[in-house]
DNA sequence: TTAAAATTTGACCATGCGGTCAGTAATTCA
DNA sequence: TGAATTACTGACCGCATGGTCAAATTTTAA
């Protein structure tokens, strides 16, 4: 199937058929991973839960592995494209900054499947045998990159004091991720609106310019 | 053996050879997880790493759950006594937040391995038939609960600004971990070094009075 | 020294896994 | 309409896993 290589060297378009399948498959994926743990998501499990035959996955994926990657895909594109919609809204980057912070939260919070399922897949080293990608370390450069790039813009502005692009960036991301990994290990633990609030006022306060006074 | 119920209810002190191999086989374990990710670390390639039959692992775990168990004990305690001491080398709350986030990185670049394996096992779910302990996500309370401790008594003497103190302390614990993530997926992509004097720089910025100007 | 207890071995087992495949059904399209 | 392509089924395979156990070895203690 997707493995065929066409005379033009060009990827066959998939069918209408072939799309809904994957989609399904890789959302049954999810859930199955979220509910039960990867260890107890076979192939045959997610299957079950789709209500089709084990085989259809392997036709439509080329092994657990690719699956496993347009997972991770998922996992990754969906927030990122939710929170470039939000982050777009504005024009300001301090007020960008803190839209990124916020739509990070606001689309964690109404999908807690998809971060216990992304807790559960960090665990995952590559295959020896496929040369050892690094998927998962590369997935989180572009984040890390979009956030630079708004705090560069609100550097030259003013509205931002002088932080280092890429460790700022990091930082703001780590004070995101860590709040999720709490959520996601305890929902219970942590009160999620007030650790939510703190943190954007952490975030804001620490990349204000000194002389600033009131910023939001 | 470590399952048999002493006559007088106490447990039997532990031989030993039982505690060198408990020990042994608990560190061959981290290593086998963090080079070779949870799914490829067998109680076979465990066994073989440690140069002993796989039988002994049984011998002397009540199966590979109670040594997961084990192995999180160890990956959460190991780190916690080393930030405990470093806390307790200050007198000043202020002093003891910057030892704690400092003693914990310190910590964290000297024993990656421990945190490589500690990512990976944060995917796993408690096995549904054994009633679903909360293990991993109990295990965190300590670390908050001494923070918050550290906090409390920063605001009492004034050091401190009235933060809340649950939160503020997922918060802390939150931005640390999340460049520990960050490292753990990526050595190289990020600085470490420049991240934890900014994580540092913002944590005790955050907290610090209003009409505070030189505090560190 | 020796009997009991603790420890280790290595062969063995049942189970569930990812993956394959011949055959069947559904869809597409000329 | 009918042949070709696409999609699906369910039985099957080889394999690695966690776990067991009788027998052998080492340690303990009387």
């Amino acid at each position: 199937m997707r493995s065929v290589i066409q005379p033009d060297s060009q990827k066959r378009r998939p069918t209408f058929i072939e799309e809904a399948r994957r989609r399904q498959i890789v959302q049954t994926a999810i859930r199955t991973i979220a509910t039960r743990g990867f260890s107890q998501a076979s192939l045959a499990e997610i299957a079950r839960k789709a209500g089709i035959s084990k085989g259809v996955i392997s036709y439509h994926f080329d092994g657990k592995e690719a699956l496993v990657e347009e997972i991770l895909a998922s996992l990754l594109r969906e927030p990122a494209d939710f929170v470039k919609a939000r982050v777009d809204r504005e024009n300001r980057p301090l007020a960008q900054l803190r839209a990124y912070v916020e739509a990070n939260f606001e689309f964690m919070r109404t999908h807690r499947d998809h971060y216990v399922a992304l807790v559960d897949l960090w665990g995952r080293r590559p295959d020896a045998a496929s040369g050892g990608n690094r998927f998962d370390a590369d997935a989180y450069e572009p984040s890390r990159h979009y956030l630079a790039r708004i705090l560069e813009s609100g550097i030259e502005q003013g509205e931002i004091r002088d932080v280092p692009l890429r460790t700022t960036a990091s930082l703001i991301q780590a004070a995101i991720d860590g709040v999720m990994l709490q959520w996601v290990l305890d929902e219970d633990a942590l009160d999620l609106d007030a650790a939510i609030s703190e943190v954007t006022d952490m975030i804001t306060g620490h990349v204000r310019p000194f002389n600033s006074e009131a910023a939001s």
